[in-house]
DNA sequence: GGTAATAGTTTATTGCCTAAACTATATGAG
DNA sequence: CTCATATAGTTTAGGCAATAAACTATTACC
């Protein structure tokens, strides 16, 4: 009998204490109140009944959240007969850091714990020719900047996120593996980059943190699809239920090297016909006729845009190109894991009016009904949108597990 | 991923409370024993030292298991100097029932906890035309044929687990859709089909139980792999860590749907160039040469082997394009969830000899690395899988909520 | 100003785990 | 055979977190 113990994951993990009841039950009364609508402030009394504690827990949990200073009272909300409550609500006076490293730029930036952006810093730079030292070196210069620009205004930093273009090691604080920066099992000294906070500081894969701030960020309700994210290699990040799933290891939503065509051109991943051959930022460029190496990437992309609007046939075949198979690689993927919802991300995004007929056409041919065209969206958060993911998903972290903050 | 603390579970729904500190730690216990190597039977003080507890909750604890019968002690073990340990295992008197429908027959079995089958009854029978209430009553009946059989030898059953091949809404006992059997929105009455057990019946997808059934029956160790179940369409089950992945609506893993040609024919989904055209029973049958409809199913594949075995070129050519496309299809699942093993069932699993080349070749192209040839096997369950995996599962629920037996 | 209604706190109780002392049962040395 | 040592398992006291119910606080409405 083999006994492949499906406890591995929990085996790790202790015993159940009392303690983690204290902590499930701080993270649930969090939750209703960082969750709730916007201008809503629940009352402690609305928290107890809609979580179901009682008020007596909810009041003492209320005053450790109070003392770590992740929520405030706000004044006093009356509404009925009887004595009104007082309103709960995120410290907008703590705020977490959101980073990212990519070819072309650095930037970091401070959100708030309800993901308003309070200020933002870009650095145009070349990073593939630096060392990974120099850029971290860089990076901490700017995060310094506007960390003290939100101390200014009273807030405090709490933690920080680091999206960068690779594979991860999270736990690790290991970049695997980045191509495109030519870095490979590099070690980050996160903490480097931004000193003495309580949360310190994460590190995310580019694709998924820009896939998390749509949950957040985009227009339509569903918290379940998958963010398609075009840069120079094409990555991806599913989001289940406002979660990201990153399969056994990590590195799930790789839609970039689904086959698409069996007989295709070899990929840098070593295999043959993945979409990222096809629908790649330079698969494009080189389809469309248009010299990459002359140019940074952005200047490439406005060239592409700039041919797209004036109908150069070439520009536009190669983007219908992209579009069609792209189709073809979300239908597979959409059916692998079952997903109804589609967020185009990165240049996808950008070339979206081009792209978008031939996708549509493309998935109703190979999945019809399974993703229809209002479930199909480009992203609007543009550039930004890693750097928000990173820091949305440490203020998630915090609010899944607040007694980080108690000492 | 908010499961740091063991207790996630109650997280999602009511407030965090100290029974389910209870139900965690008897869940930890009853894990240790149930998974702990085959004839190794721990005693309380070894469960202690490997779960974190003390002796006296695991004492305590053990003694709650005992009462719910799940548990026994056997035989002291010494090994050293002191007192020896009363060793502790699952109850070889309590039994769960495993049962199958599908086209061409039905069955029932009975395994204990350890998933050691002690009963198995199957009846060939064509299940198309008749009514569900017609197949449902054939099924009790051989249900309390080898439960009564179990009841001879002292063994009582818990509860039980259906398989059938379509999709399923298990929380409804409901059969969404399924089109080898011509179901459509049919909801089934379980507990007629074993009344008075304190666990019930649970519903499955075929496919993702013979899935599950890998996990404890298969040689290899790995608990994270791909299933796919070559039936007259082609399905499999995703199970990460030991968990079937069933995706945000449940019906994850439908690998019989990556397109693999975007070119191809059009396939009974709708769509176009699906794997399900290339490798799917009738697909291979066709291009085999093999007249299917004068045939039972399973004559169809025995004339397959035997053109196989044979060396008939349009049967080789038929597999061997079946293999080739089902190695793109892995190729691009491989990297959309992250997984580094496959097993094949069904009929992949019948024809694996001639099937495995061509398929290890395409995966060596279109995805070099990612699936090793030794971390692609067949099966070796056969027609069991999904009966097992059904009663596997059932124990699998039992041994992390033991208190369900509890009153 | 009194009553009803609602918000939040205080107090007593219960459940579950831990720590430490205690009992039980083995081995091995003299 | 007896005693020291070692390990298994149980008992007892204590702490923590939630609940229930009583209590205080603050408002609206008559």
């Amino acid at each position: 009998m083999a006994t492949a113990s499906p406890l591995a994951a929990s085996e790790a993990a202790g015993p159940g204490t009392m303690g983690d009841v204290r902590r499930s039950n701080l993270a649930l009364v969090l939750g209703r109140i960082a969750y709730a609508p916007a201008g809503v402030h629940p009352s402690r009394a609305q928290v107890a009944s809609a979580t179901g504690l009682t008020k007596a827990s909810v009041s003492s949990l209320v005053l450790d959240l109070l003392d770590a200073g992740v929520i405030r009272e706000v004044g006093l909300s009356q509404q009925g007969r009887g004595r009104p409550g007082v309103g709960l609500e995120l410290n907008s006076a703590r705020a977490v850091l959101g980073m990212e490293i990519n070819v072309d730029y650095i930037s970091a930036g401070v959100t708030d714990l309800t993901g308003n952006l309070l200020a933002l810093e870009t650095q145009e730079r070349d990073n593939r020719p630096a060392a990974e030292g120099t850029v971290l070196a860089a990076l901490a210069r700017l995060a310094a900047k506007v960390r003290a620009e939100a101390a200014g205004s009273g807030v405090q930093v709490l933690g920080g996120g680091l999206a960068v273009p690779g594979l991860v090691d999270a736990a690790a604080s290991r970049v695997l593996t980045a191509p495109n920066l030519g870095w490979s099992d590099v070690d980050l000294d996160l903490d480097a980059l931004l000193p003495d906070t309580p949360l310190g500081v994460s590190l995310f894969n580019e694709a998924n943190a820009a896939a998390l701030a749509e949950v957040r960020h985009r227009p339509s309700g569903s918290s379940t699809f998958l963010f398609v994210s075009g840069e120079v290699g094409v990555g991806g990040g599913l989001v289940i239920g406002g979660e990201l799933f990153t399969g056994p290891e990590g590195h799930a939503g790789e839609v970039g090297h689904v086959v698409v065509e069996p007989d295709g051109l070899p990929c840098s991943c070593g295999g043959a016909g993945c979409l990222e051959t096809v629908a790649g930022q330079d698969a494009i460029f080189v389809a469309a006729g248009i010299d990459a190496e002359a140019r940074t990437r952005s200047q490439s992309m406005a060239v592409l845009v700039q041919a797209l609007q004036s109908g150069v046939p070439s520009a536009l075949s190669s983007v219908e190109r992209a579009g069609r198979y792209l189709g073809v690689a979300l239908a597979s993927t959409a059916r692998v894991v079952n997903i109804g919802a589609v967020v185009l991300g990165g240049h996808f995004a950008v070339i979206d009016p081009w792209l978008r007929e031939p996708l549509l056409a493309s998935l109703e041919k190979h999945a019809p009904g399974r993703l229809p065209p209002d479930q199909v969206t480009a992203s609007t958060l543009g550039q930004a949108g890693a750097l928000l993911g990173a820091a949305g998903s440490v203020v998630r972290s915090l609010i899944d597990a607040p007694h980080l903050l108690q000492q």
